[in-house]
DNA sequence: TCGTTAAATTAGGTATACCTAATATTAATA
DNA sequence: TATTAATATTAGGTATACCTAATTTAACGA
């Protein structure tokens, strides 16, 4: 019998606004308020307004004309996005049979709807999965992170055989492109060439040879495997 | 492959306020004003102006001190979100193992969230189904919405045997309560006294007589059995 | 050290959706 | 018909979350 008690407490804007800073935090801390308003799409000034609030909140320390830090209760929201963002994209996926390159705005609205019982149902109902259609893993409950290793495709040395662990756009053209090459999380991919200055990519994937885009190639984040299993 | 597209254009408040309408419509028409911040537990001068903005996008028409009553635009709309909510209810309560008490919550803030191709991935998932656990009729696509002839409890003479069809409350006491009693949708129960006055209902479910008071059994609305199947 | 520029903030304004207090209308009652 | 009471609206105000235009700050090179 879950309970459904109404969460949130933090706007729509709230909590967008904190998965983004999450996000680019993790590329460079402290977050400059221009990063977030190319995230979000929106105007500096309207960041600057809305830091100023998430500062007096305590959800973010933010020293003016440097950039924002997440404080740990605004972390703690963000990580809560972040799961319930990649819960919904992998149940759409999984039960509902929608693509991986249509999930992306539908968790975009329903992360900020669902109650914390409906997102643990559908965990349950998944088998508590650590990672999204995209590869992308999904914090757990308790706030921990799966870190996991990985090169992008650009940096893998020619002659290798690599897994796909992730792929980082939310892009519905980027990834049909890539799923129509067979690059999804998961397959195995022999890497035949790689050019130098930014130049195109060889992959063989089952039996076709495809040559991808550097700036493809690079979404693409890879592991290599034991042996080469594609020769 | 369905496509999210984001649909709204219609704020949440708004698709609150036509939905409401709507079903105070039912109830009598043209819709008083105080009837509808009484049901959205609003202020009437809240309520004033917000009519005013929707008779001015052609969802209503306000004959001012008189009342309200929805165009086809609204209405269709409002349609649609009981349609969205229903469907909801029903996939939460049949796919996710939510109890019909904790559903309503959920759905009045998913159906603000979710796009038409995920509502009607559920549908088809659920099979379409024309009723949700409450027994509430789920409006169709095209927006047409089942008739069901009943009667409420209070008004089934003694000795009669019918078919529990709907109960009208989404107050998680009161259906606990009248769960507790196998009151659901699809019971059959057989009246076994009826006293005067708003007095008590004794109906048998199963093996046991139960005594329900006049407020309660109101809500609980029948159809009659071809037989007296419980003697 | 003194501009110049890029980044950030402040100033001032809009739209939505609420509120309370004051006023207006309607309809029933005396 | 004139009150009166209930209902509804208008007036005026708040909070959130956006915007553009103007100003400030920080950092860097001349
Ligand atoms: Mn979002
Ligand atoms: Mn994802
Ligand atoms: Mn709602
Ligand atoms: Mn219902």
């Amino acid at each position: 019998m879950p309970q459904v008690g109404a969460r949130p407490a933090l706007s729509r804007s709230v909590e967008d606004y904190l998965k983004a800073i999450y996000r680019l935090a993790l590329q460079a801390s402290p977050v400059a308020t221009s990063d977030i308003a190319q995230a979000l799409d929106l105007s500096a000034p309207s960041v600057s307004g809305m830091v100023k609030r998430l500062s007096e909140q305590g959800l973010l320390e933010h020293v003016p004309y440097k950039g924002v830090e997440l404080t740990d209760r605004g972390r703690r929201a963000a990580l809560g996005m972040l799961r319930r963002h990649r819960i919904l994209e992998t149940y759409l996926v999984e039960k509902l049979g929608f693509t991986w390159d249509s999930v992306h705005p539908e968790a975009e609205r329903l992360e900020h709807a669902a109650s914390e019982s409906l997102i643990e149902r559908m965990a349950l109902t998944l088998g508590n999965p650590a990672f999204d259609p995209h590869g992308d893993p999904i914090p757990q409950a308790d706030g921990s992170v799966a870190e996991v290793e990985s090169m992008p495709l650009t940096e893998i040395p020619p002659n290798s055989t690599v897994e796909i662990l992730r792929v980082v756009t939310s892009e519905p053209k980027r990834l049909r492109y890539l799923a129509e090459f067979g690059l999804t999380p998961g397959s195995i991919l022999y890497l035949v060439d790689r050019q130098p200055f930014h130049g195109p990519v060889t992959v063989r994937v089952g039996r076709k040879d495809r040559v991808l885009g550097h700036e493809m190639a690079a979404l693409v984040l890879c592991r290599p495997t034991d042996g080469d299993q594609i020769a």
